[in-house]
RNA sequence: GGGCCCGUAGCUCAGUUGGAUAGAGCAACAGAUUUCUAAUCUGUCGGUCGGAGGUUCGAAUCCUCUCGGGCCCGCCA
């Protein structure tokens, strides 16, 4: 729709003012008193053209009215701060509803990336030890996007890098051998009580050769079945070792040698990453002749591009920030493409009982993972409550909140909205009445009918921005507002009634509303339930 | 000490990449159902956008400084 406006006033400048070279137009969705769409293109205009700015926003205006072929608008106003404001016909609203319904699942989808292949990379957790909520948070962000850009038309892939060599993984299997020997886990060892579950566990395959693999196989499944209990899955498990096995590592520091960005100090290798931008320089194979994770993670990163992936996504928690510019810099010593690499920070999760928070400290053992809230308030709560807010503000998780079946909650408010409507058609069934072929949409003339209609064409837009933006809480903050517009209307117009025309519109606009709440809720893997 | 994120209504948060008189939800208060689900709706109350400068026709948004909170600063991953 935006695109449509943009496309509509763009040709009226090259009409007007065709000397004139000018930006994207932009057009927002302003305050519903000023219109349904709003451009300050005049407002960016008038420097270069020297006129008084009113008359250049009138004489838009008037050109833009004149050039609506399609009578997409009824009104098309020039403000004097500047702005000019559209207001869409009646007629093109009500015919929305029949496109609507026509796309059904297809509606808000568009082909923007045109088969692209994206690759984005999430969770990637230490098999070390149980999820927890910040996992949960990471889990949901990067599968949210990852459907925004299916969405959108990219080809995406979900990939887990699994972390099952090294120091780390040495002292899990440590800990849980001491375990199940009933000694005391070893210094700088795991201590959490899942420790000795794991060892009880295992304790018939402790003696086999094979046991680390055993018990790292148990944690990632353990992993993954906490994470399909979220609906999050992944196309790929990648595994950090496969990178060793395959002469990777190897072939990657050979290239960063290469180009003369390495030195040895102190017996070690070293990657001259300051001079790309981190702020010192990185170890990539130790003193013992130990790789790094860091030498792992540059194999892996370049593997992805090797892939043919032509755009790389990793979400990672703030815990790791410090870990981007040395990744840049690596991506840039291997001449990859760094602007086609892009690292969302997520920001942490503060459970809350209430006002108390509840705590989640590693060293106490006492951490509440992500599959015991998911026990408890459940998996649709808890993604749309990991969702709601942008990934860089901290977020603040009430259990509470999430648990309730109150109008306080907003996951139930939205539910809600589409319970209603199923509702409306189980009740339709009941007397006979079912959804028409066709219906005089025309008839769709009330202010709480108009402003829903005008709530649901905005669900590509806000895809595509939300996709775009790699921001998946708008979704969230989308459907909100839908189903809050859906109840007012709800309240206002009855949908069943005697009069029979006018029901069979209203079904109809039920149904578009149906289809778009089912839609958003699909995009964020949150169930839209017929009864609640 | 340095880096990243955050600071907007009593609380939790939006704010479309610099535009109009800064918006929601919750809480509080006052109302609404002979009706398709009251898990709903309507209204009221509520703001020096942490603070100070600066850039601009225009700043919550950009720059500098500053205060407060979170996370990080390993030859761990």
């Amino acid at each position: 729709m935006k695109a449509k406006l943009a496309e509509l006033v763009s040709r009226s400048i090259r009409e007007i003012y065709p000397q004139v070279t000018f930006p994207d137009v932009q057009i927002s969705i302003p305050q519903s008193r000023y219109g349904d769409f709003a451009t300050n293109i005049a407002l960016r205009l008038a420097p270069q053209l020297e006129g008084e700015l009113p008359k250049i926003t009138q004489e838009l205006a008037a050109t833009i009215m004149q050039n609506d072929e399609g009578r997409m608008l009824i009104d098309c106003q020039a403000t004097r701060t500047g702005f000019i404001n559209f207001k869409l016909s009646d007629k093109f609203l009500q015919h929305q509803i029949t496109l609507i319904r026509e796309k059904d699942r297809h509606f808000g989808r568009s082909d923007q990336g045109k088969g692209k292949k994206v690759l984005i990379e999430f969770v990637s957790a230490n098999p070390t030890g149980p999820l927890h909520i910040g996992h949960g948070r990471w889990a949901v962000i990067g599968d949210d996007i990852a459907a925004l850009l299916s969405a959108t038309g990219f080809a995406v892939e979900r990939e887990y890098y699994v972390n099952d060599i090294g120091t780390q993984v040495e002292k899990l299997e440590e800990s849980v051998r001491a375990r199940a020997e009933s000694r005391e886990v070893p210094e700088g060892g795991y201590g959490g009580a899942y420790i000795s579950e794991v060892a009880e566990k295992l304790l018939d395959r402790i003696g086999r050769s094979n046991f680390r693999e055993i018990l790292l196989s148990h944690m990632l499944n353990d992993h993954k079945r906490v994470l399909e209990k979220l609906k999050v899955n992944f196309d790929n498990y990648y595994r950090e070792s496969s990178l060793h096995g395959s002469g990777k590592v190897k072939a990657a520091l050979e290239e960063i040698k290469a180009k003369g960005l390495t030195f040895e100090e102190d017996g070690a290798l070293w990657f001259k990453s300051q001079e790309l931008g981190d702020d010192k320089n990185r170890v990539l194979v130790r003193k013992g002749g130990e790789t790094t994770y860091f030498a792992a993670d540059i194999a892996y990163h370049l593997d992805k591009f090797r892939r043919g992936f032509d755009r790389l996504i990793n979400v990672w928690g703030t815990d790791h920030h410090g870990y981007v510019p040395r990744l840049r810099a690596a991506l840039k010593a291997l001449g990859l493409p760094v602007e086609h690499f892009e690292i969302i920070i997520g920001q942490l999760v503060a459970l809350f009982r209430g006002a108390e928070p509840v705590r989640m400290s590693k060293r106490t053992g006492e951490m509440i993972t992500l599959e015991e809230v998911i026990e408890e308030i459940g998996p649709d709560a808890t993604r749309f409550f990991l969702t709601m807010v942008s990934a860089n503000s901290h977020l603040e998780f009430d259990l509470e909140l999430a648990k309730q079946a109150a109008p306080s909650n907003p996951v139930y408010y939205v539910q809600y909205a589409h319970a209603r409507i199923s509702s409306i058609f189980r009740e339709g069934v009941e007397r006979g009445v079912g959804i028409e072929r066709s219906a005089d949409l025309s008839l769709l003339i009330h202010p709480a009918e108009r402003e829903l209609v005008r709530k649901l064409i905005d669900l590509p837009d806000e895809i595509l921005s939300a996709a775009q933006a790699r921001e998946p809480h708008r979704m969230v903050i989308y459907a909100k507002e839908l189903a809050a517009i859906f109840h007012n209307f709800y309240h206002k117009c009855r949908v069943l009634s005697e009069d029979e025309k006018l029901t069979a519109a209203r079904l109809q606009l039920v149904d578009a509303t149906r289809i778009v709440l089912r839609n958003v809720l699909e995009l964020l893997s949150v169930t839209a339930p017929e009864r609640m």
